[in-house]
DNA sequence: TGTGAAATAATACAGTA
DNA sequence: TACTGTATTATTTCACA
């Protein structure tokens, strides 16, 4: 079910776009031996069988003056739903993602914010939404993502 | 300190960029009120001062048979340093991303993979890794990341 | 899938405030 | 310094072989 239909073409241009994402159409041709309209086809139908959800430009949010980031995870009481907790978290500008998680804590939440009194307020409020019993933060000291 | 040269334009173009980030200049350029020429120079300086680090592609892994998600935490004996920590990790290709933190664990690592035989090797290639004490991971059920 | 032509977009540059 | 408008080049897009 899950694909039988990417080949390593299609792998090969997922792999030039996740290293940047502008590369144009005719520079990726030749590197996968193809014409630029069968590269586009390509690229269109990845998007359309969702493979590609989308295009992103990659911030470093030091410079904007979000310098600290933090994990925070968060447990629930017993009845509360997978969904709703990704729901509650939605609302907070500050997380950048969430995650539901299998086990100890039930939830885990990637934040980003302006200072430490600012990451006071997150948690706070994190800490006050519906269900939520307890909270632990970890405080990022330093990072790494794979690719570009 | 950290900036004071981002303007709200800047920010109006991230924010553009971040949805979709092979918009054109031509499709920015009215939704902030500039000409296409200055929409590209001002791109070209938030790259050129680090505040775009680059673009990339979004990609539904679930699609290509990567369905399993989840957090390693690790902790370290006391002499690691946090750049070794990241470097270790780096090299396991599972790996999506590393974070140092301050507290408990030491360091968190995301990661992708198959099968959960598959994620079963991956946690015991990161326990066999130098300095690592323990380890404990959690399972994804579900996430969400902000924007696109 | 490739080709080639038309439509768009990116880029460089001259001129303006 | 930061913009606009124009000319040139490159890319995207699409119909058809």
């Amino acid at each position: 079910m899950p694909l039988n239909e990417i080949d390593d073409v299609d792998r090969k241009l997922l792999d030039l776009l996740r290293e940047d994402g502008r590369r144009s159409f005719s520079e990726m041709a030749p590197e996968v031996g193809l014409s630029v309209a069968a590269v586009k086809r390509r690229v269109d139908r990845l998007r359309d069988i969702g493979v590609i959800t989308g295009f992103t430009v990659q911030i470093d949010h030091t410079k904007l003056g979000w310098g600290i980031e933090a994990f925070v995870e968060l447990s629930y009481t017993g009845n509360t739903a997978v969904g709703e907790i990704l729901g509650t978290t939605h609302k907070v500008p500050e997380v950048q993602a969430a995650f539901t998680t299998a086990g100890d804590p039930d939830a885990l939440v990637h934040v980003r914010v302006r200072d430490i009194a600012h990451l006071q307020k997150v948690i706070d409020g994190l800490r006050r939404e519906r269900g939520v019993t307890g909270t632990k933060t970890l405080m990022v000291l330093g990072s790494w993502t794979r690719s570009a």
